[in-house]
DNA sequence: AATTATTTTGAATGATCGTTCAAGAAGGTG
DNA sequence: CACCTTCTTGAACGATCATTCAAAATAATT
C-alpha cells in the first residue's frame, strides 16, 4: 500500500494562509490546488470536501492561538503584564502590511448566517479563549472580577481584530486599549 | 419615454438585507433577481453590476447608521447617557434571532483583502463614525480625552459586533463595557 | 517478483456564477 | 394616434464553481 506523498502539515498550513486572508466562500478549490500543488483528487481523498480542509485549517488556526496566548502569559512576570504583551502584540500584527485580523473572527462573522458545524466550532473555540483568560485572571482576582475583565478583554481583543484595517490606527488603538483597560500594568 | 417601474429605495432595502446578511460573496445575482423581483437586465440597467448595487446598499447602510447614532446622541440628556443608551441598543440588538452583525464591519473583514474602492469607503465610513464621537465628546472633555475615549468606544462597538453572536452573552457584554467604559453614567 | 492496497492524476461532470442582448412592452411627446 | 425613448423580459453566454472517477503510478506485503 501507498503512503500519503504530500506534507499533510504543510497543506493544512498554506490552506490557512489562503482561507484566513480571502474567507470561505472566495476561496476556491482551483486557488487551494493552485497554492498547495495537490490535484483535485488527492485533496477530495484526503479531507472530503472544501468544508473538511476549511475544518482542518481552522482548527489547526485555533490550537496555534490558544498556544500562543499561553506561551505569553506563561512566560510573563505577571498575568496582568502577559495581557499588556499579547494585547501590543495584537496592535503590532495589525501594522504588517498582509495583515489580514483573525481567522476565527473573520469566519464568525462570514458563516454565522448559515449557521453550521463551522460556525458553533468558532463559537466554541472563542469561548475557550475567553475561559483561558479567566483562568488566568482568578489566580490574582476573585471570581465576580475575573469575568467582567475576561469579558472586557475579549471586547478589547475582537475591537482591535476590526480596527487593525483602519489605516494609521495603531496609535489611537493604543490609546483605547489603556482607556478601557486601566486596570492592566501599562507602562 | 418609461421610467423605471419599481421602487429604487425598497430594492435597496431588500439587498440591504440580502448583502447584510450572506456577505459580499455568497450572495448571488440570482438571490437578488429572487428577493427584489426584479429581473435582471433591470437589475443591470439601474446598477451597473453586482458591486455596484453593493455599494449603493452599503453607502444607503452607512447612511442610515449615522443618522441613528446623531438621533440617538441629540435626544439624550448629556452626551454620556447617549452613548450609554446606544451601547444598550447594540447589546440589544445581539438578542434577536435575525442578528447579523453590522454590515459596515462584515464587509471591511471581508473585503479588505481584496482591496478597491468598497474597503477604502468601508474604512472611510467607520472613520467617519468614529470622528462623529470625538465630535460630540468634545462638548464635555478636551481634544486629546475627547479622541482616546471616541478610540475606546470604537473597540468597544466592534467589539460588541463580533462578541454579539456569542450565544448568551448578552450579560457578559453589559459587564464588560461597563468595565471598559467605567467613566460613563450607567445606571 | 508478484500481489495487494493506497494514492495520484487530470480530464470531465453538472451546477451555478455574473453578465449580456435582442425583442417586446410601456410611457412621454408631438 | 404614431413616434421615440426608456425600461422590462427571459433565454442564453462563457467562465468558473465544487466534485467525481477510471486509469496509471506507487509503496508495502507476501
Amino acid at each position: 500500500m501507498a503512503k500519503a506523498q504530500f506534507d499533510r502539515n504543510k497543506v493544512i498550513d498554506q490552506s490557512i494562509a489562503l482561507f484566513w486572508q480571502h474567507g470561505y466562500s472566495a476561496s476556491s478549490m482551483q486557488q487551494v490546488v493552485k497554492c498547495t500543488g495537490l490535484k483535485p483528487g488527492s485533496i477530495y481523498l484526503a479531507f472530503g470536501s472544501k468544508e473538511g480542509l476549511f475544518r482542518e485549517a481552522l482548527e489547526t488556526y485555533a490550537q496555534n492561538s490558544i498556544t500562543r496566548i499561553r506561551s505569553i502569559l506563561d512566560n510573563a512576570s505577571s498575568v496582568g503584564e502577559g495581557i499588556c504583551t499579547l494585547l501590543d502584540k495584537f496592535v503590532e500584527d495589525s501594522t504588517r502590511t498582509d495583515y489580514c485580523s483573525c481567522f476565527l473572527v473573520k469566519t464568525q462573522l462570514e458563516l454565522a448566517s448559515v449557521g453550521g458545524e463551522l460556525h458553533e466550532f468558532t463559537s466554541s473555540r472563542l469561548a475557550a479563549i475567553e475561559a483561558e483568560f479567566r483562568h488566568y485572571l482568578e489566580r490574582e482576582y476573585n471570581s465576580t472580577i475575573s469575568r467582567q475583565r475576561a469579558a472586557s478583554i475579549m471586547l478589547h481583543i475582537f475591537g482591535l481584530r476590526v480596527y487593525g484595517y483602519q489605516q494609521g490606527g495603531a496609535e489611537r488603538m493604543r490609546e483605547g486599549v489603556r482607556a478601557g483597560l486601566s486596570w492592566l500594568p501599562w507602562r
